[in-house]
DNA sequence: TTGAAAGCGTTACCAC
DNA sequence: GTGGTAACGCTTTCAA
């Protein structure tokens, strides 16, 4: 059986409460006999038993606001529903959440959400920032009253943020680049941009070109266009590349539009154009189905939900380190036959 | 704050001890009784809370039996590192583990090997097992015993296991065969198989021709090797198929092997052949790097491992439900850029 | 067949 | 500054 603060306690011939005050720094304790009793618990080998702790900070709720920018925006729809099944696994440990969803891209909108959410007694946010100052100013300001703030998806430079869900976008890009090269190593590509607004994208773009010049010179790059994440924005504009350069044989394509783009391309061109993407939301299968594009990666929407929620609790009852932490997952390559 | 045993209790007018029986049909009760108690803690949305019941077994040792083939095979070190994880994360649940390493695919070895573990008193054993009757009398037996068994990795068929961790393997073969397509859907394949004992292998193949047959009907499947997952043999085997077939482009390896297949390719052939295969070994990284393999099919070894021993813990306290499980885990395709 | 009570390890609160 | 003690919800044991 492992040691116990009680054993402690009988060792060091004190309470209880002593040995919980010198483990916990709760101050009101002699510093000589918080130094002896910390020096006791250490050669013992003490390790809190998370069970019991658990148990014991059940009065306790663990208030969490989440914020995101998922209207309209299916990709979320997954991280949704892996937030709330941590949730439900940690219900009877007290924890709730409160899902607040915004649409597009709007920064003093998001600062409203986040006042709104404090305004409802959250304990921590969990949101989903814009890369701008303001957002991160509020964060801080946040995190002086004590309300400790975690990013999922995207994060935020600058800003006093505890912790970071989500993936490496720069990889994502280098991935899509060594898929290009698998399929073609002499295509002619077309990049599309979603939102230069997001750093997710920006990310991405850079990572491909990067192993696109060192990897694959033969690799001719036609044109980038940004279709601000709009379905018929993209398809005006690969209508318009299409027809200027026909020899494009490969479309790379940074967030939404794809539904946009695989139209232009079944109606404007004849031979095989090769789709690399990302994510897998509603469409996508069906996309696959038909052909229309060769490959999609994936930043595990529902992993990321999740264990941002499970950060939050660990942070809570303290059994995560209080450092910085970087919750970096994996991206996923899917092909068509990762569905059938 | 949730309902809560005691709550029923008053309710109900009896003591928790007797709800306690009612709910977990403990017996010693009269059956009226244990029916009026159960319709009222569903009617409450009784749900037993976790914390509370992980501190109260914590007297009670889990003792779990880990049998692998593991020597010699790198693929198992993730999921080993996987199950250790798990285990600590329980360690203060009472969770022990007890790991028996052994090396190849003899049926009778691994019998002997089950037995040596009962002897030491586990309380539930997870195992990969070798798909032979024998085993699934061994596994059989230990259920009638009392001890639960649980496959990972690899499953078996006609047994009582009551869980089985691990990838759809023919779904393996169709993703390697769609990566195939995307980088060569007119390749002369050479398929190497590594051992024709294992289901998994097996899977894999048929999988692959499946998908060929249906969606790829211009690939030609020059040949099928088997190695016996050794390198060796497949260094032999390559060198004279890479000689009789010089218009060989792709192979795709099933199982261990592919040092050997890829240095054969090296040696024997001037021009470029895809090499696709599966499992993220210390190999593979340098391999990737070399050029030598195009893609990788990986099958989360390290989830497989932890998730089989929450999964012991979960059925031990009664969180999991006592029906038959299957655990299934994502194919994850690797390329070159997913590690750099 | 049922009730009462003693744990499990931690935290929180109230005395001293 | 400290010690004592009552929670937290569940399981188990011992009486009745």
């Amino acid at each position: 059986m492992a040691v116990t603060i009680k054993e402690i306690a009988e060792y060091a011939n004190v309470s209880r409460g002593t040995v919980d005050r010198a483990l916990h720094g709760r101050g009101g304790i002699r510093p000589e006999v918080e130094k002896r009793i910390r020096a006791i618990a250490d050669s013992m080998g003490y390790k809190p038993n998370s069970a019991a702790k658990a148990l014991s900070n059940l009065k306790k709720k663990l208030n969490i606001g989440l914020l995101l920018p998922s209207i309209h925006n299916p990709f979320f729809a997954d991280l949704i529903l892996g937030a709330q099944e941590a949730q439900r696994a940690l219900a009877d440990h007290g924890v709730e959440l409160l899902l607040v969803e915004m649409r597009g891209y709007d920064i003093e909108e998001q600062v409203r959400r986040i006042d709104w959410l404090v305004s409802q007694k959250i304990d921590m946010l969990v949101l989903t920032p814009f890369d701008d100052s303001r957002i991160a100013e509020k964060i801080n300001e946040l995190t002086k009253q004590g309300i400790e703030v975690l990013t999922v998806n995207s994060d935020i430079c600058n800003s006093d943020r505890v912790c970071y869900v989500g993936i490496d976008f720069e990889r994502s890009g280098h991935i899509a680049a060594g898929l290009l090269g698998l399929i073609n190593h002499r295509a002619n590509v077309l990049i599309v941009n979603g939102s230069p607004k997001l750093m997710s994208h920006g990310q991405r773009v850079r990572g491909f070109m990067d192993t696109i010049q060192s990897r694959f010179p033969e690799v001719r790059l036609v044109a980038t266009v940004v279709c601000n994440d709009d379905n018929f924005a993209a398809y005006d504009l690969l209508r318009q590349k299409l027809q200027d350069h026909p020899d494009i044989d490969m479309v790379y394509i940074v967030g939404e539009g794809i539904t946009g783009v695989c139209a232009a391309i079944s109606e404007f061109t004849l031979h095989q154009i090769d789709v690399i993407c990302f994510d897998d939301v509603p469409h996508t299968k069906e996309l696959f189905e038909e052909g229309k594009i060769s490959a999609t990666i994936c930043q595990q929407p529902y992993q990321q939900g999740y264990l941002v929620v499970q950060q939050c609790y660990n942070r809570f009852i303290g059994s995560a380190s209080r450092e910085n932490a970087v919750i970096e997952l994996e991206n996923q390559i899917k092909i068509r036959e990762s569905f059938y």
